[in-house]
DNA sequence: GAGCTGATTGGCT
DNA sequence: GCCAATCAGCTCC
């Protein structure tokens, strides 16, 4: 019997959180990807944070609701894909920065004018890519279209530094607080550009 | 390959 | 008006 997210929330701290959701599933409608690259955000007391300091906006209502509420924010022209994790009222968060496309690799090129590793290498390419937007913030894992299978597979290294895009923001901008899969060429940055097929599989057990 | 920059939308003060 | 959890294209090594 599989975890609920509930339990599995409740079973960790965010940032640990953070590291196990890779190698999660994500789909939506006939597009999925494995979760290659991960944030947390740690509410209150994290500058990064859009509820920092507690704050609680229409925009940002939803890290307050239950964990499981998906939290769909706009950054310019693109949309970011958070899940909330810490009960109703404690909005820590995760941001999902990176897939390993599965299925539908057809219909996400189309979406998103590229193909390859460029097809969700990166927060608001993935949501291009599995056509995710503000309608589907405050929807839940539970009854949203948004499918998530945690542990499909099992990273062999798991890697961690600083955010990214988080300047002049003294601890938040320096804490270890992203993680992804060592190796893998999915990731958002820019440095490692392997052989993918090869590495992909060899970033997995 | 690495680093810089322009584009450009929406939320909040 | 200001700023932001970005991206892609362009330069210059």
């Amino acid at each position: 019997m599989e975890k609920t997210w509930q339990d599995w929330c409740q079973s960790l701290p965010t940032p640990s959180l953070a590291q196990a959701l890779l190698g999660a599933r994500i789909q939506v409608g006939n597009c999925s990807g494995l979760v290659v690259e991960t944030e947390a955000y740690l509410g209150a007391n994290d500058r990064a944070a859009h509820t920092y300091g507690l704050r609680h906006t229409p925009r940002n209502d939803a890290l307050w609701q239950a964990p499981g509420t998906i939290y769909v924010y706009q950054m310019r022209q693109y949309y970011l894909l958070n899940f909330n994790v810490q009960p109703q009222g404690v909005p820590e968060c995760l941001l999902i920065r990176a897939l390993q496309p599965e299925k539908g690799l057809a219909t996400m090129a189309q979406r998103r004018g590229q193909s390859g590793v460029a097809l969700a290498n990166g927060p608001g390419k993935l949501t291009q890519a599995l056509n995710i937007t503000r309608a589907d913030d405050q929807t839940t894992l539970d009854t949203g279209r948004l499918q998530l299978t945690l542990s499909v597979r099992q990273p062999v290294q798991i890697a961690c530094g600083p955010r990214i895009g988080v300047p002049n923001k003294g601890a938040a901008t320096t804490a270890p607080l992203r993680f992804w899969v060592a190796h893998n060429p999915y990731v958002s940055q820019k440095g490692a550009r392997h052989d993918a097929e090869t590495s992909a599989r060899q970033s997995w057990r």
